[in-house]
DNA sequence: CGGATCGAC
DNA sequence: CTATGTCGATCCG
């Protein structure tokens, strides 16, 4: 209670303060003490927009935050009693698999930027200068951070801070050179190092040191480099006079540390020539190595972490900067030993939320988060709990993952006010292009398109859209862009959208299988089997056929998908027939046609399609065509299997794997590169349109089939939402194709004629809307009300199915307050499953509140990335 | 899925 | 004189 209170009322400008990162001073002659820092960058901030802002963040938090001590508050002991015990048997587990065998080495070079610019510009040497803009700095010099210049400090709050301070542009072409210099020296270490952007890297020098013991002297010997020999010092000529006077012998690289110099060769440091030095055989010494030969190459410092584990090398690293480095020797004691009174905001993947957060609860340092262990399991989710745990057992990856895939990709500018749609439009249209062309580079294309506004008062939102088929093209994502783009400043009107920030980001990327066989949303149907059509409403116009293809996501999540057919009904009315349905977020004159005027999707022929209606349940052919009786036939159908189905998921689920990797390929890819917009939504349609002979497919999946000819081979329900969105398209079409069973159908189908053959159900003006699943009527002809009235049952719907689950893990965790711990678990399906592998020795399992660890970026990206150095020491 | 949030740099 | 970034991943509902 008494800290409930505490934070509820916590000092408005706590939050920001902390992120201030005002810290350490160190005691020293010049600068400036914490207090007149404080002062000066309130002074500065005070009153402004982002400070007003930065308060609301704060507030939120604060909100967390109380509703975290508010459930804890209900914790029985009885619980906490039963928690410890899961905990605890979780944590001998982790405890066996504990992996001290590696040598992982994090290298972090120290103030990169502004080090770099340093030795460019001699005459900076011993100022205090710092790496960015006015608006903001990427990184300053350890001569500035006495003044409490820090990274992502605006340079004008800077000044402030120290009016002398010189702010040098950022360079990232040259930050670049160096960092290639400093790489090539890492992989003699290990070929497979990990880059985590420009100035740190991590190394499993396990092998090398293997090779090592036995390397004779003359392989471990570097000489002292006083020529200057780097490129960089073509760039200034005075680089000889300065590396001699600032160089390496007033350098600490190899005698800064207390430790002896030597392990298991004591005196070779005296031996060595005059001019050259050795280097002993362990891991000290090979790290000391890496970073004398990183100064002898760069004249810049690194510092340098080594640890069984990945986690712990990066913490070890942070401990003797700058141009220090620390071991955590592999043995159990060792690492707790270092755990134990460390802050855990420390920790990579501990934040300055987390940190608030575990703070309230009384939690600091490593040791205080290992003893709150079963507290924590109650109050946090699943995967972030056994993060905690992880960290508190001094656990991480023991080996560098591979480049995992990646998952999105984004581009965002920052500008003065923008608040004429016009410019906005263009602005996006800009931002795509960039996109499109880093989507290029990489081969990806992506299904959801998110547009993402920072309005003048720094408040951020996102959009999102998620398309049938896949983008990549500058148009491709434009057209997405700009309906979310014009749906936001329609929102606001008559007022400008006032923006300071515009993004544009690319997600849902094709696997590579899909890749490979998505073509036609057809292709995806076979492979997902999930894919739903939609027949427009507004029959005024047009008749349209939507497919909504199916991610990987979920692959047993029925809720997932019920939502989001109900939602992607909407989505795909909005974004794709902008001109030929109504617009219920958009009044007529849409800004979202200000710059571009959306293509008239072309319409279809579907007016001599003969229609035969298969029951989805039953796959009995329906003789009446009469679309009432037709519903009234499946609903009953439905209500007969409701109970079976729910049974044959995973077994749906497995087959439907195994024939994936059968799909043909279709070739039709960019039969439609002129087709823009929504028409490229359609291309499936449009081209069945155009290709009524089908009949060299095995129609195996089809679902309801409206086609005139060919009988077609049965499948069985997927599952209860399959069911339930297949009649809630009730006058839809499924595309068909097929060959899931004809593998000899392979390879030769190359043509993209054979692909696919779809029709169109007819649009009747006077369609009954009919709930699919509560079977009522539905009075209304607005597709949006219907959509939401079929949400609701389908929440509701998700309960029930929710307790006739018998294997819901009900009893695991603590249950009785927390539904929060229900719904998490349902929620997140299988990914949340996922995470829980727990093999700390098989690497990265995190999640959660980690993040960069588990997640392997693109050296290549984090290379233009406008990088800000960490500013915590 | 979409939106907000978190964390890294 | 003004003026506070960019990116990717994860979590919650």
């Amino acid at each position: 209670m008494d800290n409930m209170k505490k934070v509820g009322n916590s000092s408005c400008s706590d939050g920001f303060l902390l992120r201030m990162g005002l810290n350490d001073n160190k005691a020293g002659m010049q600068g400036l003490d914490k207090e007149k820092i404080n002062s000066i960058i309130m002074k500065a901030t005070k009153g402004s927009r982002f400070y007003e802002n930065e308060l609301k963040k704060d507030q939120q938090v604060n909100q967390r935050i109380e509703k975290m001590m508010q459930l804890k508050e209900k914790i029985t002991t009885q619980q906490l009693l039963k928690a410890q015990l899961q905990v605890d048997k979780l944590v001998t587990e982790l405890e066996q698999s504990r992996n001290l065998s590696n040598t992982i080495v994090h290298i972090d070079m120290d103030a990169f930027y502004a080090a770099v610019e340093m030795r460019d510009h001699p005459e900076l040497k011993d100022k205090p200068i710092a790496v960015g803009s006015m608006s903001m700095l990427s990184t300053s010099n350890y001569h500035a951070r006495r003044y409490g210049v820090r990274a992502a400090m605006p340079g004008f709050i800077a000044k402030k801070l120290c009016p002398h301070l010189t702010i040098v542009p950022l360079n990232f072409e040259k930050y670049g050179k160096v960092s290639k210099e400093v790489r090539e020296i890492l992989a003699e270490y290990d070929p497979n190092f990990m880059p985590m952007g420009l100035d740190e890297a991590y190394l499993n020098i396990t092998e090398h040191l293997e090779e090592r013991v036995n390397w004779p002297e003359d392989k471990r010997r570097f000489v002292f480099n006083t020529e200057s020999t780097t490129e960089k010092d073509k760039d200034d000529t005075n680089m000889s006079a300065k590396f001699n006077e600032g160089g390496y012998s007033s350098s600490p690289v190899l005698f800064e540390d207390n430790t002896p110099l030597m392990d298991d060769h004591p005196d070779q440091r005296g031996q060595s020539a005059e001019n050259s030095v050795v280097f002993g055989t362990s891991a000290e010494e090979a790290v000391k190595e890496i970073r004398f030969r990183i100064e002898q190459k760069t004249q810049l410092t690194a510092s340098a972490g080594i640890a069984p584990n990945t986690t712990l090398a990066k913490m070890c690293s942070d401990r003797n900067k700058p141009n220090g480095q620390c071991r955590i020797v592999p043995e159990r004691q060792a690492v707790l030993d270092f755990l134990k009174d460390l802050p855990i905001r420390k920790v990579p993947g501990i934040g300055k939320v987390t940190e608030k957060m575990l703070k309230a609860l009384g939690i600091v340092t490593c040791s205080e988060l290992y003893q709150q262990r079963a507290l924590l399991s109650l109050l946090f989710s699943e995967a972030s709990w056994r993060n905690f745990l992880d960290i508190s057992l001094g656990l991480g990856s023991t080996h560098l993952e591979k480049d995992g895939e990646r998952k999105s990709m984004s581009t965002e500018r920052t500008f003065s006010e923008i608040n004429r749609a016009e410019d906005q439009y263009s602005l996006c249209r800009e931002l795509c292009r960039d996109l499109a062309q880093e989507l290029q580079k990489e081969g990806l294309k992506g299904k959801t398109v998110t547009l993402k506004l920072k309005n003048v008062n720094f408040e951020v939102k996102t959009r999102a859209l998620t398309v049938l088929s896949s983008v990549s093209t500058e148009e491709e994502i434009f057209a997405v862009a700009k309906e979310l783009l014009g749906t936001e400043i329609d929102s606001v009107a008559p007022h400008p959208l006032r923006i300071r920030l515009m993004g544009v980001r690319v997600s849902g990327f094709l696997s590579e299988e899909e890749k490979k066989y998505q073509q036609k949303s057809i292709t995806s149907f076979l492979k997902s089997g999930k894919e739903i059509s939609f027949l427009r409403l507004q029959p005024a116009k047009s008749n349209q056929e939507y497919f909504t293809e199916n991610s990987e996501a979920s692959p047993r999540g029925s809720f997932f998908d019920k939502k989001r057919a109900a939602r992607q009904l909407n989505h795909e009315n909005l974004s794709l027939n902008e001109t030929a349905c109504q617009q219920p977020f958009h009044d007529g004159k849409s800004s979202a046609n200000f710059v571009e005027e959306t293509k008239k999707a072309t319409d279809l022929e579907n007016s001599n399609v003969c229609t035969i209606f298969t029951c989805p349940v039953c796959f009995e052919e329906q003789s009446s065509d009469n679309l009432e009786e037709f519903n009234r036939h499946i609903d009953e159908c439905l209500n007969g299997t409701l109970v079976k189905d729910t049974v044959e998921i995973s077994k749906n689920d497995i087959s439907r794997e195994n024939t994936l990797k059968f799909l043909p390929q279709f070739q039709n890819e960019n039969v439609d590169e002129r087709q823009k917009n929504r028409t490229d939504q359609l291309a499936g349609a449009d081209q069945s349109a155009s290709t009524s002979d089908n009949s060299s497919s095995k129609s195996t999946k089809k679902i309801i089939q409206i086609v005139p000819d060919k009988p077609h081979s049965k499948r069985q329900p997927s599952n209860l939402s399959d069911i339930a969105r297949s009649v809630c398209m009730k006058q839809c079409l499924f595309p068909q194709k097929a060959s899931l069973d004809n593998k000899d159908h392979f390879g030769e189908t190359e043509r993209a004629e054979e692909t696919s053959s779809s029709c169109f159900l007819e649009a009747k003006e006077d369609s009954v809307l009919v709930c699919p699943v509560c079977n009522s009527e539905q009075k209304t002809t607005s597709l949006v009300s219907f959509n939401r009235h079929v949400d609701v049952c389908l929440n509701k719907g998700l309960i029930q199915e929710l307790t006739e689950k018998k294997d819901f893990p009900t009893e695991t965790y603590n249950m009785e307050n927390s539904n929060r711990v229900v719904v998490s678990n349902f929620f997140s399906g299988g990914s949340n499953r996922r995470q829980q592998c727990t093999n700390p020795s098989q690497g990265t399992k995190r999640s959660g509140l980690t993040t960069s660890q588990s997640v392997s970026k693109k050296a290549k990206s984090s290379d233009s990335k406008h990088t800000i150095e960490k500013f915590f020491k």
